[in-house]
RNA sequence: GGGCAGUUAGCUCAGCGGUAGAGCAUUCGCCUUACACGCGAAGGGUCACAGGUUCGAAUCCUGUACUGCCCACCA
């Protein structure tokens, strides 16, 4: 015999690894089969995966496993992310750990050694993603990397192509500088924050002595870099001022004030200080007004071209440096509190630092016009809808992407520069390799994957890489294509491209999403996916983000451990509802090990009268209610699961299947089935049961390939057509069902129900056979009870049920009331007045307010004439219910006094 | 400052035009020969508020309040 508990970890260890062994999950394009084609949102490979992962990729599990039951050729394409500035972090710690920085092993060396990282961590959470139990081919020809060579090719060919189409250029502009990172930010790789601080008014006094601007600033510091104080044109305050110096506090400049339309008359004082080279309003204005730009911070975030006593300092220590002085020189006005956002990397949190620097850009707004159009025009349609309007609109509101970064790991830039004809382009470390470009220095860009063999100009020799490499998300964004080959016409992209749904989380929907359908669009003339599966984000309980510093994440791997694989999946479905965040706890994964261990022990239930060496057991048309009514719910079940599939309403899929095995096949069902099973219809029921138990099974294998599968194999001896894998098998069929055991199934449940009630009022001990009596005016509900009285008896724990329209209620015996019949149970003692006639009045109750309502209902004139027949008919049969229990009610409540 | 979502039982959420539902938690009774990771039963909600549409509104419309998220150069 099993054991009673179900125990997940030797079963998935040797699922996950026969599928794989098996290559079950491998998929070649076929001509007679229609593709139905996901690529996974390639893991970063930056350490193990966390819940979020776990259920971007049960989502993915359960669309790709249900589709290939439907019989298409379901592919889902795996791979890993090489995570650019993410993956460099990891690596960096690393190295400080051992005492040394990346500058200790040198490019080479740091990329020889992140290299070898991805080998193992990329390998780990492939094999993470395999316990999952996603149905993900991983042998080493199916897995992909955004930075293996042809994903490389990939790469360089866009930017090939965007170069000559003049999309991608190098300008210099506003950017976000991470200084920790040590690199420039695209926007939206930014984040904003509120934070506590101070504004404070400056004194700026006029070169002329007549007067004095106050400006307002939350960045002290950075007037050192000041090149004018601008205001308001239509500013009366400043209007005779405008045009005149002014002197610049703690230096000896004089710097002009200026009228500027972007200025808020109504802000602070009216007047902004303005630093071209540290803010992007400044530098705008700067640009109006022709103003020196004057880098005050460096790339390392230290004050430069400043007075010497500053000079070198971090920016916070410049800042209160300069209010002290500030201060001490009389010219700090006033200082306030004050809460502003402050921008800072996504990446490591660190405060950013507008700055203006010479970067590679691509330009957005030809690429996002059709990007645009395509999300309008729905050819990438939202799950849920509502993500169309943000998205259409972030694309509207498109700035030129900055996409070179300044660190080591990544897409090496695949521009060159001959040392001879770039002059005064090319800036060297101190080490003398490249680290900066500058065309507006006369560096001349040479586009080639690979170092030229000669400059095409002079013939030199001496050729240097463009130091900086992509943004991650540049090869990202290539993703759906460059799986499959691209820029090689593979046959593999003919055939899956476009793919068919791209599942993931809000929170990546500009950063990559945006992306891809601009690059599908551009280099594939299609978009990537036709439909985005948009879910929410895993939080605590308690709605918060999980972070480490918290300490409130939760480890999927733990958890998969503590409860399975199934349970964990099956509890992330549960509450994925709508598309929104996800208030995740250790405690919610507990449904779902339960609802794994009811499965079980139904199979186990169902073992237990099969014969040890399977034989098929042919089901037959149903005759009894039971069996007919089991066979609707079936079915019903799983017309309700498959339309909700249809509309990516993955929950609600899920629990109608729950809802059916558990409320229905294993409460009622099997517990009608147990005598029947002992007697001459013994089979017949194996049969039916194991037809139904198989085929929810098969619906529910998506959801939990690991239980199903293991069930599945252990039954399938016994079934007419045993089939192989579940995954191989086709989803159950929906059988022709119609309602008539259901309503019939009601009434009786209904009457065995209320005998419950009676028993559990009056303490009558659970073990314990009683009899009842049943009573009803109605011949028909008479007959139906009496062809169905084995089920109240055997579920209501009846000895003797007598039924008839004209049995009287015995002395001492307590009244129930079940659709047409009343009911009565003997009891063996006295019966406890009070209760009774507390419990009936209360029924009363509810039945005179109910029927209350009806006739008010059918007084009102308005209600007769408009409202739908239908309507009127249910009304009204609702109301001559309700008066056949209150005079039923009131009788027996008369008798008792 | 704009946009979007949410507000239903103690908690987490379904329901989205015709008598308020689930899971968890709570209470009571049961180790009933598949399952105590279980079975049976019970309690618990003026569906945020105010108007409107409708014979009828948790459900549709308008407004208010609160919460959360996204976007935006207000120093």
């Amino acid at each position: 015999m099993l054991s009673k508990a179900y125990d997940p970890k030797p079963v998935e260890a040797k699922w996950a690894e026969t599928w794989q062994k098996e290559r079950l999950f491998i998929s070649k394009p076929s001509a007679e089969k229609k593709p139905f084609v996901v690529v996974i949102p390639p893991p970063n490979i930056t350490g193990a995966l966390h819940i979020g992962h776990a259920l971007n990729n049960t989502l993915q599990d359960v669309l790709i496993r249900y589709q290939r039951m439907l019989g298409h050729e379901a592919y889902w394409v795996p791979g890993t992310d090489h995570g650019g500035i993410a993956t460099q972090n990891v690596m960096e710690k690393q190295l400080k750990a051992e005492g040394k920085t990346r500058h200790d092993l040198g490019r080479e060396g740091f990329l020889a050694r992140t290299w070898a990282w991805y080998e193992e961590c990329g390998g780990t959470i492939l094999s993470q993603l395999r316990k999952l139990g996603c149905a993900l081919d991983l042998g080493k020809d199916n897995v992909r990397f955004t930075m293996d060579k042809p994903r490389a090719k990939a790469v360089f060919e866009t930017f090939r192509s965007l170069w000559e189409k003049g999309l991608v250029y190098r300008g210099e502009r506003m950017i976000n500088w991470c200084a920790r990172c040590g690199t420039a930010l695209s926007d939206i790789e930014v984040e904003y924050e509120d934070e506590k601080s101070k504004l404070w008014h400056i004194n700026y006094a006029l070169e002329d002595g007549s007067g004095e601007v106050i400006v307002a600033t939350t960045r002290p510091e950075t007037m050192l870099g000041d090149t004018a104080v601008a205001v308001h044109p239509e500013d009366e305050r400043y209007k005779e001022m405008t045009g005149k110096k002014l002197k610049l506090p703690l230096t000896d400049r004089l710097i002009p004030l200026v009228a500027d339309e972007g200025v808020e008359k109504d802000f602070g004082t009216g007047a902004v200080k303005v630093t071209p080279a540290h803010d992007p309003l400044d530098f705008e204005i700067g640009q109006r007004h022709n103003l020196e730009v004057l880098r005050v911070v460096s790339y390392e975030g230290r004050m430069v071209n400043c007075p010497a006593k500053y000079e070198g300092l971090s920016v916070q220590q410049a800042r209160k440096e300069v209010v002290q002085d500030l201060t001490e020189a009389g010219l700090l006005a006033k200082e306030e509190h004050y809460k502003h956002s402050v921008s800072k990397c996504y990446r490591c949190t660190s405060h950013i630092e507008p700055l203006v620097s010479e970067q590679w850009f691509v330009k957005m707004k030809d690429l996002a016009a059709p990007a645009m159009e395509a999300a309008e025009k729905e050819k990438v349609k939202f799950y849920p809808s509502s993500w169309k309007k943000p998205f259409v609109q972030w694309l509207s509101n498109i700035q030129d992407w900055c996409v070179s970064r300044q660190i080591w790991w990544g897409h090496r830039i695949p521009v060159w520069y001959c040392r001879s004809c770039s002059g005064d382009g090319l800036k060297f470390d101190e080490k003398g390799g490249l680290s900066r470009v500058s065309f507006s220095d006369g560096a001349l860009p040479i586009v080639s994957q690979d170092k030229p063999a000669a400059c095409p100009k002079c013939g030199g020799h001496d050729l240097l890489q463009d130091p900086d490499v992509l943004d991650t998300w540049f090869s990202s964004a290539l993703w759906p294509f460059s799986v499959f080959g691209w820029p090689e016409r593979t046959k593999e992209l003919d055939y899956y491209y476009p793919t068919s749904v791209l599942v993931t989380g809000y929170e990546i929907l500009y950063l990559w999403v945006a992306r891809m359908v601009m690059s599908g669009l551009e280099h594939m003339g299609r978009v990537p996916f036709g439909q985005v599966y948009v879910h929410g984000i895993v939080r605590d309980k308690h709605g918060k983000k999980m972070s480490k510093s918290l300490g409130n994440t939760i480890d999927p791997l733990v958890m998969m451990e503590k409860y399975g694989t199934d349970a964990l999946r099956f509890s992330l479905m549960a509450q994925t509802m709508g598309g929104r965040d996800i208030p995740f706890s250790e405690e919610s994964i507990v449904g779902g090990r339960n609802f794994v261990n009811k499965l079980y022990n139904a199979a186990r239930f169902l073992q237990m009268y099969l014969p040890e060496t399977p034989a098929p057991l042919k089901a037959e048309k149903p005759a009894e209610l039971a069996d007919r009514w089991i066979k609707e719910r079936y079915s019903a079940a799983l017309k309700t699961s498959k339309a909700a599939m249809a509309e990516y309403d993955l929950p609600k899929a899920q629990d109608a299947l729950y809802t059916f095995a558990w409320d229905e096949f294993c409460d009622w069902y099997l517990e009608l089935a147990k005598p029947r099973l002992q007697g001459s219809g013994k089979d017949g029921v194996l049969a039916l049961a194991l037809e139904l138990f198989t085929g929810t099974l098969k619906a529910l294998h998506p959801f939990m390939p690991y239980v199903t599968e293991e069930l599945y194999a252990s039954l399938k001896g016994y079934l007419p057509e045993p089939g192989g894998y579940l995954l191989n098998e086709r989803w159950p069929e929906i059988p022709e069902a119609g309602e008539g055991a259901t309503a019939a199934m009601r009434e009786l449940m209904d009457v065995i129900t209320q005998i419950r009630v009676v028993r559990s009022q009056f303490e009558i001990p659970p073990g314990k056979l009683i009899k009842a009596l049943a009573v009803s005016s109605d011949d028909g509900a008479l007959a139906r009870l009496k062809d169905a009285s084995g089920y109240v008896s055997l579920l209501a724990k009846v000895e003797e049920l007598a039924i008839g329209r004209d049995l009287s209620k015995p002395a001492r015996a307590v009244s129930a009331i079940s659709g047409a019949f009343n009911i009565y149970v003997p009891m063996d003692g006295t019966v406890d007045l009070e209760k009774e006639k507390g419990r009936l009045a209360k029924e009363l109750e509810k039945a005179r307010a109910d029927g209350e309502q009806c006739a008010r209902r059918l007084e009102d004139r308005t209600f007769m004439e408009r409202a739908p027949k239908a309507e009127v008919e249910k009304i009204k049969a609702r109301s001559e219910d309700c008066g056949g229990r209150i005079d039923r009610l009131t009788k027996i409540l008369e008798e008792l006094r």
